[in-house]
DNA sequence: CATCAACCCTGAGAGC
DNA sequence: TGCTCTCAGGGTTGAT
């Protein structure tokens, strides 16, 4: 389930072109598979290949979880969701032999010079789009959490005006961009926060010192190349690292606790009740 | 505004 | 071995 530290290691993948030192960058679109059409969110198939074939990849980044390719007259987004990724390789295998369709690839973009980006997904749950205004779908997402624009003191004010329950709050891509399951109960975890806590109650300390908690588990996911779970993403160590995720029933790293899982906005929820006490 | 549930999907793991 | 069942999970949508 790629969430940002994921979806960064990706991107910086696909632009410094880790792949047999071919960069994706300045490539031209010549043409594309469609193995299953619901992963086009927009436009409609046969308008989409029409008209990315002959735009230029200028530039790759992220925002949130989405991963956006700048072509030379639109925006390219791809959101992974549950079990997506990215694979470059070159179309002709060593022999000369076109490399045979994945079972669960979706999309297939073609370029010039044998090189092609596949969209995997076993999941069907990834989406597509092909847009002149990205802002009208990345302008719903709250602030980037590593973004130092973003201080303890804004972040503060944005907590206070809300009653939810932090758990879901920090997973509204609206609220704040990137955090998913995973590095959501781990930084709680490392702040000593309650999932079920009300964000209005939260001091300005709090406040801090979950902002701090969040970038830390973020920043060392980014380090270790995100977490391999699930058998979808895979390269990556931050899963050796859990605290509380996936370790239910498990003593806490901190005080030895058992820790515990429960349901929070219909996801999976891992906490130390001793470490992350609820107050009111 | 907050909460909740259904939906989209498939692979994996459990139970039989 | 192979079947059936349940579960996980991000985000959207609609109901309360």
């Amino acid at each position: 389930m790629p969430e940002l530290p994921e979806v960064e290691t990706i991107v910086r993948g696909l632009r410094n072109g880790d792949h047999e030192r071919k960069l994706l960058v300045g490539c031209t679109f010549t043409d594309v598979k469609l193995f299953w059409e619901r992963t086009l969110a927009s436009p409609v198939p046969q308008e989409f290949v029409e008209r990315i074939i002959g735009q230029t990849i200028v530039d790759i980044c992220r925002r949130g979880k989405y991963i956006i390719f700048h072509l030379t007259e639109e925006k390219l987004l791809i959101h992974l969701r549950m079990s997506g990724d990215l694979r470059v390789e070159t179309i002709f295998d060593e022999h000369g032999v076109v490399r045979p369709d994945g079972r669960h690839d979706r999309v297939v973009f073609y370029f010039e010079d044998d090189l092609r980006l596949v969209f995997v997904d076993p999941r069907k749950f990834g989406r597509v789009w092909l847009t002149k205004m990205p802002e009208k779908i990345l302008g719903k997402l709250g602030p980037e959490p590593l973004s130092p624009g973003l201080t303890c003191e804004t972040f503060f004010d944005l907590l206070k005006t809300r009653r939810r329950q932090l758990k879901p709050l920090l997973m509204d891509q609206t609220f704040l961009a990137g955090l998913g399951n995973i590095y959501t109960d781990e930084a709680l975890h490392l702040a000593k926060l309650h999932p079920l806590q009300k964000a209005d109650k939260l001091t300005l300390e709090d406040v801090c010192r979950l902002l701090n908690a969040i970038r830390s588990v973020l920043r060392e996911g980014i380090q270790k190349n995100g977490a391999s779970i699930d058998w979808v993403y895979k390269g990556g160590s931050y899963q050796n690292t859990f605290r509380v995720y996936q370790r239910t029933e498990e003593p806490c790293l901190e005080c030895g606790q058992s820790i515990k899982k429960i349901i929070v906005g219909q996801r999976g929820t891992h906490f130390c009740p001793g470490c992350q006490p609820f107050f009111s």
